[in-house]
DNA sequence: CGCCGTATTGAGCGCTCTCAAGCTAGGTGG
DNA sequence: CCACCTAGCTTGAGAGCGCTCAATACGGCG
């Protein structure tokens, strides 16, 4: 199986200058395969709230890692409107449509102080090549993007946005255990994301929030119960 | 760039059994690697309409490549609908979640006749990993896996259901010039997989029938302006 | 021919959107 | 320090799109 990997080691890469255990197989062969075959372009790039993040558009042949801060993917509608297509946190990569492509099909704005840091393929490759854990590490990595955002497919906006704050959690409180968290975004960038509109993501937090399920206080989010929210997410119940 | 194959060459892998060209970086390395080193798993699966395919449950290592036919794979909800998680055509491959998951997270049915042919990992990583354009094409693959069913994400229910007859229509006419498809699922299917209802379905395609835009005979769906298809899908006007 | 699953069509309802009006927190300048 | 301003959030009322429920039509198959 390709999954030789222990998932709390997932979310880390590891090159010089981050902290990114990606590519490693295991916490073995990080300091092996990771220092000696993963040096990276040594280029991060810093970023304010609302900066957008200027993509190789020539020759998109990088993978971005976001060393610190949180950023988001959109394209533009037709009328105008932001299409988001996903998050990315500190910790996680994206560029990965970029490889199929031939170019980064969106674009990139920080919602915090964020760093990225570039990994050419060319490297990673290289890396990949050299060591099959690493392939197959790689290859799971890709994989794994195909499962994310699986509540988008729910049909009620409950479960949509109970989905979407259960993969928040998640994602945000790396190895630690948090009952709260801060969002990144704002309300209108979920409901661009969830499609659905800012309104519908207050009223239903809202209510969330009266039947004592979580606590909101402005971009602050408390899971009081998160039992009852996987059940609302998973269909198995009404708020 | 990744992207060094042929669009044309890209719906096919090659084995010694089927016709799949998926991993051959160009038409001239085919013969030699293809035939070389992906000696795939000579095992074939036929099915008939609504016929289960038995997905390896222990050891899920094994891509499945669709030699003739069609399947959708789908989750069962918790209150029994099913979420369809996709269709796949003659000429596609699925299964590449289980890369990361390290299990099918989904059920596959037989939407016609049908034969499957298996792909093993460890044959496919030995061909990747000798092959550096091999690697490159399978994770290309992958990454494309990743842009599929953007029309998933529209808002209107026309703008799904066009985005989707837009796909099928070229998944289903391989190097065809064709103007009308046989849709291999059910309108209850079709529902499933856009979050909409049968109803929903049947009424909107009424619609673009009376406009002239599709012509419909039960499961045959004839493309008259696609163009004013292709504008409804993306938004820039009502049918 | 009669049966049954699938598709179509209609009527009414409900969830989410639209539009609009407050509200709050934070920033700015006097 | 406070008045003011602004952006983002919340809350409400009404409208519309898609859903539910139901009746009918159609086709394949025994």
């Amino acid at each position: 199986m390709l999954k030789s990997v222990n998932q709390s080691t997932l979310p880390h890469f590891l090159c010089s200058k981050c902290d990114f255990t990606h590519f490693c197989a295991s916490k073995e062969t990080c300091a092996e395969h990771g220092k000696r075959h993963l040096t990276v372009s040594n280029r991060t790039t810093r970023l304010k709230p609302n900066e957008v993040f200027q993509l190789q558009k020539t020759k998109p042949q990088t993978l971005y890692a976001i060393q610190h801060g949180a950023v988001k993917t959109y394209q533009l509608e037709a009328d105008g409107r932001e299409i988001i297509r996903g998050f990315f946190f500190t910790g996680e990569a994206f560029g990965y449509e970029a490889i199929y492509h031939g170019y980064y099909p969106f674009t990139v704005v920080a919602l915090s102080d964020t760093v990225i840091c570039e990994l050419a393929y060319e490297d990673v490759l290289r890396v990949t090549h050299t060591n099959i854990d690493m392939q197959k590490q790689l290859l799971s990595l890709t994989s794994q993007q195909l499962t994310m955002g699986s509540y988008l497919r729910s049909s009620t906006a409950e479960q949509r946005i109970t989905g979407f704050l259960i993969d928040l959690k998640k994602r945000l409180s790396l190895n630690e255990v948090k009952s709260d968290i801060q969002l990144p975004m704002s309300r209108q960038d979920i409901g661009n994301y969830l499609k659905l509109t800012a309104e519908t993501i207050s009223r239903i937090c809202s209510r969330l929030q009266r039947k004592k399920i979580i606590a909101i206080d402005r971009k602050r989010i408390k899971f009081l119960q998160v039992d009852l929210l996987e059940k609302i997410a998973a269909g198995l119940m009404l708020a």
